[in-house]
DNA sequence: CTTGTATTCAACTACTTGGTTGAGTACACT
DNA sequence: AGTGTACTCAACCAAGTAGTTGAATACAAG
């Protein structure tokens, strides 16, 4: 599915769905960042750092500018307020459950990157 | 990426980031479902919607049952609650800027699949 | 104007994805 | 047993993705 034709939705979700991405918009949210800082703790080429941001700008998640030879990338969440909305409409489907909740949630921000992310 | 080995966060976002799938969640959000009834909307065909099933059910969203020769589906929101809770650690940059949430919420109800999905 | 730095572009590779079709499996019904 | 129904599997295809490397662009600073 060429994500270039994508609804906004399916677009946010995608650039959410890749944990690179989700560390880079972690990083953003501590202040706008240049492409160089955000590669930096990553072990991969520039160029795919580079890839990345614009998946997440094409998303609308990133806006970037201009200063010099940088170009500068900052977070813009708005569209996840619509992720967020539409998951929050199965929000009662696991609310009353609160094991499988906590079940997910420890499991999730231990093994995974959520934290790393925040680097917190 | 393989989402086989992809963390459990990652799989959630890839597995909304598809207007179908999130049809079939919420379909599914309304009673358990056979395959037949939730291939019925769309114009694939029975093994493509079964397909579709898999990932949801990879990701843990959806649990399936037996019955004779159906094998019905039901919806298990709880790692949505994951999601939910990474995106929300975001939503300060947007809550302050309604003007681009309200662009975001209404641009995509309107342009998408959100309600058509909910069918309400 | 040449060099260095920051970043992107283009071409390429390996793998994944979303779909197809046709055959196979599992069960119910007569 | 034989047929119909519900679904999955396997093989395939076209297109997308995530990464690579090397060349190109844009600017700053000697």
């Amino acid at each position: 599915m060429r994500s270039a034709e994508l609804d906004p939705l399916s677009r946010t979700f995608a650039a959410l769905a890749d944990p690179t991405r989700r560390g880079i918009l972690a990083r953003l949210s501590r202040g706008p960042a240049n492409v160089g800082d955000l590669a930096e703790p990553y072990e991969m080429s520039f160029a795919a750092v580079s890839k990345h941001l614009r998946v997440l700008q094409d998303a609308g998640l990133v806006t970037r500018g201009r200063d010099a030879q940088y170009r500068p990338a900052m977070l813009d969440a708005a569209p996840m307020a619509a992720a967020s909305a539409w998951i929050d409409d199965y929000r009662r489907f696991w609310e009353h459950s609160f094991a499988a909740l906590d079940d997910y949630l420890t499991t999730t921000r231990n093994a995974t990157t959520h934290n790393e992310e925040q680097e917190s």
